[in-house]
DNA sequence: CCTACAGGTTGGCGGCGCAAACTAGTAGGT
DNA sequence: ACCTACTAGTTTGCGCCGCCAACCTGTAGG
């Protein structure tokens, strides 16, 4: 197996995921976004956009911040450091490997 | 949406998905190759590459030829034009959006 | 009391990865 | 001839994941 493969094979899959590779990139661009304005950049629908997110969550790649903007609840994003480092590396193999 | 989001929002899903990423840049690579050439490469079994292998040949990207090497059955796969072109411009939209 | 909004949860459907079973043709041993 | 084993590749069953729509919760406002 080549080398060029071999980084294909092992891309991360969480962040290669389409939906959250949008997040990802969007997070890495602004640094801190809500849940409205991912749902409406991403075209995603609430579900969809929700479950991605406990999925960055989980992998310690997106920090989630509940809080209010005065009345009305408001959910903040923001990449973690390892979040930062695996979509740099992520982008990095992609780019040797096409 | 911004045209970076779009772009990956975008991208086409038979050619990102990684098993069938490594078969089309290897065929993309050497133009024909053969199914056990193939498997060693990408480190895939049998039955997931015989199924990428049919989605990628109704896709209309990988054109499949059984023959036979001496007495042993071989197929033998290769790019289509449209494989190519679907893989060019999915490298290119890839390196805009990253 | 009824509606609206933010966000999460659930259920159904299809796709992916793997291992195991299966098909078809060939070769070897007795 | 007959039984066994091997090679190349396909099919199947299972568990997990992604996507969507629908439903659910909690708060606010008319």
């Amino acid at each position: 197996m080549n080398q060029q493969i071999r980084t294909i094979a092992d891309l991360d899959r969480v962040i290669h995921e389409p939906g959250r590779l949008m997040i990802v990139a969007l997070l890495f661009a602004v640094d801190r976004a809500d849940f409205l304005y991912l749902q409406h950049e991403t075209g995603m629908n609430k579900g969809t956009l929700s479950s991605h997110l406990s999925r960055l969550e989980e992998a310690g790649y997106v920090a989630v911040t509940k809080t209010y903007r005065g009345k009305v609840p408001q959910t903040l994003l923001r990449l973690t450091g390892a979040g930062r480092k695996a979509f740099e590396q992520y982008r990095r193999n992609l780019k040797e490997a096409l």
